[in-house]
Parts: structure tokens; C-alpha cells; sequence
DNA sequence: TGAATATATAAGTAAATTATTATAAACTTA
DNA sequence: TAAGTTTATAATAATTTACTTATATATTCA
């Protein structure tokens, strides 16, 4: 279905970001709560949470609580998941940053 | 074939902007003059000659003399172009701002 | 309940972005 | 060659962005 221009231009101005195009591309296999960002992109927690609220905004993303972490998931219901899914198909995989945190006993599991 | 994260990322920073982005779907089927694109956005030609030039400058369109005009056309042998055109087939079509010009006589015609 | 942990929000700041006006450069044509 | 047209570039102003530090809120657990 055809996107509106305006949308699509605010969506792709939130992927013309190298911290929170990682973050869609991550995010697209794995759930990942605030800390995890933290210790994936050594950046402020503040920025990291501000990241995520302009993509929580406009609906690309979902959070929840789960305990005492909040969780992060993509919201693959939302209308423009389909729009941007052919891009974060074609950028390298970002598994091994999760990887990462398991090794390193940062990965957070939670209920 | 991959893209790199970090290239992504300003592709689609540019993109992310409501003027280049009709830009670029524009450009996917007509090859326009500054002028012509003057005349679509009623924003003043430096402005106009600004957008190309960055979209210029990552290889995404090309520039070409024709006579008196300079016309942009999209570089579709661009690595990023197999990138972005999932996400131009998924916008409206602007061919009315073609037809729009050609009805008006603004659309130029060269070599 | 009180301390520790996780996250959000507010305020401030430096840098980047997008427009404008003024001007220069390149080409066409009378 | 001179005037008109088209485009690029320079300088600048207003706005937006992305970070920072400080602080508030919510949850967990001893």
C-alpha cells in the first residue's frame, strides 16, 4: 500500500541516524531493554532513552515493562514496518553485539 | 549485497527530508532542470540547487549540461540505489507534478 | 522501609540543517 | 559583444538536532 510522503520522509529522517538505524536493525531480531543500548552504543543513558522515545513517537517501536526493565520490541503491526523492512534487510546483521553482551554476562533475561 | 551501516545512514538522513525525497521519486521517472524543480516547490533556486548538490555529492544523481539548462537524473548505477528504490516504489506517484508543468508550458524540452 | 537499580524528563549547549538574499559564472541569442 | 537566462556559490539567520548533566520517578530486594 502507498506511503504518505510526509510520514515516509519523518520515518526516514529517524533511520538517517547511525545510533537509531542500529538500534531498528537490532531491534527487528531482538527485544532489547534501555541498559542493553547503553552498553551497546557507550552513550548516556539520557540519550539513549531519548533515541528511543522519537522512534516510540511515531510508532516504530513498542515498549513494555518487564520487572524492573523497560523493553524495547518493533512494532512489525505498525504501517510503516513494511516500508522500512526492505532496508534493514539489506544492513549487516547486528547479532554479534548481542553475542557480545551474552559473553560479557550483560545480556539481560527477564521473565 | 550488504550496506554499510554507517553509509546507510546518511543516505537516508537525506532522503529523510520532504523535498529531496519527491526529489528522488520525481527522479526515478523524468529527468528534471533546476528550473523545473524551482517551478514544483516554489522554493527559491539556491534551495533548489542545495538539495541536488547534496544528493549530487553521495552519487545518488547526476548532473548533465543540456544547452542552457544543467538537468539531474537519477544514478541508477549507484550502489545505494538498489538500496533506496524499494522505499521509492512504495510512494505515490508525482507524475501530476509532471503533467502539471507540461500543462502549464513549463516543462522544458532539450537536445 | 530504605538503598540500589533502571528509566524518563528537563534544561542547557554546540553543531548541523535549511532556508534566505546577494553575487558570480556559464551559456544562448539578438 | 551585450543582454538575458540558468545555475552555483557565498554569507547569513532561524530552526532543529543530539548530546550533556542534573534530577525525578518507578521498581526490586534486603
Amino acid at each position: 500500500m502507498k506511503k504518505d510522503l510526509n510520514q515516509a520522509a519523518i520515518v526516514l529522517k529517524l533511520l538517517g541516524d547511525k545510533t537509531r538505524l542500529t538500534m531498528m536493525k537490532i531491534l527487528d531480531f531482538h527485544d532489547c531493554c534501555v541498559c542493553e543500548f547503553v552498553e551497546i552504543f557507550k552513550m548516556s543513558q539520557p540519550s539513549i532513552s531519548q533515541h528511543l522515545r522519537k522512534l516510540r513517537d511515531v510508532g516504530l517501536v513498542k515498549e513494555e515493562r518487564r520487572g524492573q526493565w523497560i523493553f524495547y520490541s518493533m512494532n512489525k503491526e505498525n504501517h510503516y514496518y513494511e516500508f522500512i523492512q526492505p532496508l534493514l534487510e539489506q544492513l549487516p546483521s547486528q547479532n554479534y553485539q548481542i553475542e557480545r553482551l551474552e559473553k560479557d554476562g550483560k545480556r539481560i533475561v527477564c521473565c
